[in-house]
Formats: structure tokens, C-alpha cells, sequence
DNA sequence: CTTTGTGCAAAGCGTTTGCACTATT
DNA sequence: AATAGTGCAAACGCTTTGCACAAAG
């Protein structure tokens, strides 16, 4: 799962690599500054601090495109030198992010996800049960569509989220191999 | 909210009034027996027992159509005479009806919240993030999509679940009366 | 009479919070 | 120096579970 990122003075671009499985098949968006540039300047504007903690997390967490969860992020901090963050932290720090609009939480089987949500297009998830994968796909269709609801009932929308669920391709070929008449013997 | 209930001797339906806030305006489907049945049948199918506090349970839910969570329903239950059904039952009770495919579950804002799935059409949400009201709709043309992405990705859909955020009608005239000149005296 | 369900209270699990200490401004 | 952030552990809110007793089959 390797991410291209690009980084050039002035107006900046991410680039995120195609995923061979396709779990990340989405090409990125221009952003114009870093996503630690603008959590900075998201803390400074509201008078918070620019702390040691706060920056070791933003960096850590746009060095790759994935969908993690605090236990996950915590563990994965836990392997970097240098003292630990605490849990309390990690959470608080993670709320900011998603205020700051860089990151975007939905709640799944229990437990609150993240993913990037800055220099990231909006897109929806296939959620596999099997194996817990997230599959991410972009649809204009769906956005015209809940537009059009919304309009309908007068509603004014802030976002949405379409969690399809099933079973992914690769869950799929190991359900069939378990089942094969070779394994029956 | 109203509910307009009819139960035939054979071949049954429901139907369910048009909510005048437009909560509740699908019409209702056809089912051949009572929710009431329907969970008697299963529960005997599994080997389980058709229990007072089960019973009690399904007729109380399935005499409105709302949505609820297990606090309120153990509040309501709580209303009705003799003795009190406990916490661990309701919480119980409700995995067996999702099993049973009576109920649907859902998860917003941290705690678990159900609606009707049995005798009740496919749909889906807006949620006002005001008033935490749930509006239904329902769209074959979001289904076909969801089906045509699932292709694309040779995943085998069991389900989906779109919500569209936002605020509702009510909650943005609230807020205009709120900050109409008159206010500012 | 056997076995499953119920009620209670305790445990679980992810997340939040109060507080004394530390770091940023 | 003043104030906001951190780490710790305890508290939280919702849900689940172990166990002795009650009820269904």
C-alpha cells in the first residue's frame, strides 16, 4: 500500500497511488498547503497551542491514506522513539482534526474510524463483514440524488454517508476455495 | 403520529398513516403474518421459548412505528402494568428481533437505535442534527446504483445504509424566527 | 424434570473528564 | 508569568455477561 506525495512550494498537490486491490483508487484534489500548514494555522486561529504532541500526530497520520481507529493510531505512535502520547491526548488531538477538517470520523461496528477528509475527494465506503475492509468509491450520481431528496423535504444538507455492506471480491474466492470438494476429503 | 394498524384474517397488511411532519410517509408492503407471529415462528424454528417478557416486547414495539433505542423502549415498557421487564431482557430481546428480521438497527451519535423492518418498505434517512428528528425516503434509483458500484467492485451487497445530514425545515425556521430583527430589541 | 430465559449486579469497552503537572505563548 | 495542554486514572454511557432463580417445554 504505497502513497505517492508530493510536496512543491507555492500551490501543492497530493498524490495518492492507485492501490492494486483498489481499496484507495481515488486520485486526490489540490490542496494549497500541507495538512500539518493548515492544522497550524487552524490552532493559531482559535488561540490554541502548537504543541509537540499535536504536530507528531498530524505528521504521523498523512504519511499514509488509510482508515484507523484510536487504538490503532495510539499502537502505531507507540513505535515511534521518543516518549508515548497519551490515549487522552491522541483523542482530543483526533476531535481537533476533524473540526479542523482534515480528517473525517464515522462511527463502525462500535468504534469511531477516521480517514483523511483533506486533499481527499469525497467518496463513499463498501464495508466488508467478513474481513472489516473498507472499499472507497465516488459517485456524482448519489451526490445529485441526495441533493434532490433533500430539496424535496426542504432539508438542508451538510453531508451524507452510504455505507454499502456485503462481501468483498476476495472474501468471496477464500468462502469458495473453503468450500471446494478438494477440502471435503 | 398516528398509526393506522389493519390485521386481516389471512393474507394481512399494514398501513401505516402518512405522518402529517412527514416522519413517517412510506406507505406500507404486505406480510403474511404479524410481527407478533412472526417472531413466535422464529423463536419456535431456533428452539427458543416464546416467553411473557418476549411477547410483550414485540406487540409494544409494533403497536407505533417510530424510532426508538433501548432506553426509551424500557422507559415505555416501564408505563405498562405489571411487573418490570429488565435491562439485559430488552437488550436480548431486540438482537433476537434483528435476527429475527423484524427490527433494523442502526448506530448515531454512540447509541444503538431501531425501527421496524418487517411489513415496512426499504429506505432511508435524513437526520437533523438540530432536533435529531429521522426522516424516511425511499429511492429505487439509490438501490440501483448501490448496485451497480457493488458490480464494479465484485462485492456481494447484503445491505447499505445512507444518511443524509443536515438540517430539517422545522429546525431552519426555528433558527431564522431566532434571528429575526425582532430578537435583537 | 430438563433446559432455556430472566433479573440482578458486575464487568466490558471505547471514549471522556477532573486534576496536578508541564509546556507554550 | 499566565494560560492552555498533557498524562494519569477514574468516571462515563451504553451494552454485555455470569450466575442463581423462575418459567417454558
Amino acid at each position: 500500500m504505497k502513497l505517492l506525495r508530493q510536496w512543491s512550494g507555492g500551490l501543492r498537490f497530493v498524490i495518492y497511488s492507485h492501490h492494486m486491490a483498489n481499496e484507495f483508487a481515488l486520485e486526490s484534489i489540490e490542496v494549497s498547503s500541507s495538512p500539518r500548514e493548515r492544522f497550524v494555522e487552524y490552532l493559531q486561529s482559535r488561540g490554541k497551542r502548537v504543541t509537540q504532541q499535536r504536530l507528531q500526530i498530524v505528521d504521523h497520520i498523512f504519511e499514509r491514506h488509510d482508515h484507523f481507529d484510536a487504538d490503532e493510531l495510539i499502537a502505531s505512535l507507540g513505535q515511534l522513539d521518543g516518549q508515548k502520547i497519551s490515549r487522552a491526548t491522541v483523542y482530543r488531538t483526533l476531535d481537533e482534526m476533524v473540526d479542523a477538517g482534515l480528517l473525517k470520523a464515522m462511527t463502525l461496528t462500535g468504534r469511531r474510524v477516521y480517514e483523511h477528509d483533506y486533499g481527499y475527494p469525497q467518496h463513499d465506503h463498501l464495508h466488508c463483514k467478513k474481513c472489516d475492509k473498507l472499499i472507497e468509491f465516488a459517485s456524482d450520481e448519489l451526490v445529485a440524488l441526495r441533493d434532490a431528496v433533500a430539496r424535496e423535504n426542504g432539508f438542508r444538507v451538510t453531508g451524507h454517508r452510504l455505507i454499502i455492506t456485503g462481501i468483498c471480491a476476495d472474501c468471496q474466492k477464500k468462502q469458495n476455495r473453503a468450500k471446494s470438494p478438494l477440502d471435503l476429503i
